[in-house]
DNA sequence: TAGATTGTTAATCGATTAACAATC
DNA sequence: TAGATTGTTAATCGATTAACAATC
């Protein structure tokens, strides 16, 4: 899914501070313990177990302890986590608490969406330009910004010091922009295009791919409805194969017109 | 991520033919494999290497050949597999011969953009329904279909067989919408909505969450950062923090109007 | 002190990878 | 036959989990 080089990997030169080492999969849970702990805080906890964190993130609590443990220890035995505290230390770590700017490029149907997502209108992300290849796009105002064209990609991203870049586009213009992000200097990537990206090292990509997690779902439908007799909402009816057809879920753009 | 049993363990009264017992990654991995596949046959290639289909997918060749050896054999040694034939088999796997019926819950910004995601319009999957529960959407047409108030959904999804639930909604109203779902016999959710959804055993729930992607991109941007001095699009500035402030990253919103 | 809860250990499990014998 | 490529083996790695000693 990610692609990136692990630099805190030991046997490296230590010219600075070790940041922790944490496995990936840690990673990919902070914010949804990040998430969790707003919510509390906001009910007015200020401490909490990993107990009722950890159900409150949904996962077990051995697992959220020894999350915790790879950022250093938080907690008090016997009480539990200062909310305040590990929200602090959990953004500290994710590098929440630098401000970073994000670029749109394709501003079709998703693109509109994810332009007014709220996510990015967070502390940590401001959604900073956003681009199109369609003339007829470029000039464009959505929620206050002007779509670039995305040949000024190079310009626009050493003015506005671009650090991510979400791709919206048709699958088949992504790695073209992928390859005009990284050009630009940009190292992250979030591709929602339905193709595989190739980047250099060095560049971080993950992707969001709704047909392959319908895809995923469907398998288990399957397992489940071969197991327990006929499923609740039943298999609609069984396609015949027909050779040749059109490729069933490999659609021409991030999310068609 | 997803939360399911695994139906075809080891132990249970063997009344069906056995499926093959596929490991979560490879299940994952299928997906991105089988559209490799198409574009390999829209290339007019009728064979493939573990190599190539590797490389078209972004893995690497063992971990390729690993993978299918669970489908079973349908490779030539000294050739390679069969284009064709590898689709057939693949989509075979992950049900794909079926179509599924897919429900959309919340047709805000992302719903509209999710309603015209080609993706749905596939063989296997078609969007059979649409819900709010804003009674001033309810009666709008978008793409052909009439949006429902939310509280027809259990009227509606023994109507039309819905299979699949795709909840777009604000965080809120998600696990409500969940449990409406569950209700009416639908197996499988895909969550856009930020939040953590419980269900009963047998629900499998994978979800999609923008917020949580950007802040793994942080992270490792954060460790290049550090690492490297100072990175190309650079920290654009250093937020003090206001403990108090509201949560920089849980809109209340899956997509933000 | 007694009860609660953390942080860590060690066992287990699943996924990845390289190497190579089988075989087309 | 010789070259190519699969399917499988076995080693390695990383992630999960339960249990519990440490300690508030």
């Amino acid at each position: 899914m990610s692609q990136h080089r692990h630099p805190g990997a030991p046997g490296r030169a230590g010219t600075v501070p070790a940041l922790p080492d944490l496995p990936e999969a840690t990673v990919a849970r902070l914010p949804v313990y990040l998430r969790a702990l707003h919510q509390l805080a906001e009910n007015g906890h200020e401490t909490v177990s990993s107990e009722g964190l950890a159900s409150a993130a949904g996962v077990n609590s051995a697992k959220l302890r020894k999350d915790l443990s790879h950022l250093g220890s938080y907690g008090t035995r016997g009480v539990g986590y200062d909310v305040e505290v590990l929200i602090g230390q959990i953004e500290s770590v994710l590098g929440l608490t630098q401000s970073r700017a994000v670029a749109l490029v394709g501003v079709g149907n998703l693109g509109h969406a994810l332009a007014g997502y709220a996510g990015f209108a967070s502390r940590a992300f401001r959604i900073a330009a956003l681009f199109d290849a369609d003339p007829a796009r470029v000039g464009e105002e959505i929620n206050g910004l002007v779509v670039h064209h995305v040949d000024e990609l190079a310009r626009v991203a050493v003015e506005e010091r671009l650090a991510i870049g979400v791709i919206a586009t048709p699958a088949g213009a992504a790695q073209a922009v992928a390859d005009q992000l990284v050009a630009a200097g940009v190292r992250s990537i979030l591709n929602f295009a339905p193709c595989v990206l190739s980047v250099p090292e060095g560049v971080d990509v993950r992707k969001v791919d709704l047909a392959i997690e319908l895809q995923i779902l469907s398998f288990h439908e399957h397992r489940k409805a071969s197991l327990t007799g006929l499923p609740a909402g039943g298999p609609a009816h069984t396609l015949t194969t027909r050779p040749g057809d059109a490729p069933p879920t490999d659609p021409q753009e991030a999310i068609g017109t």
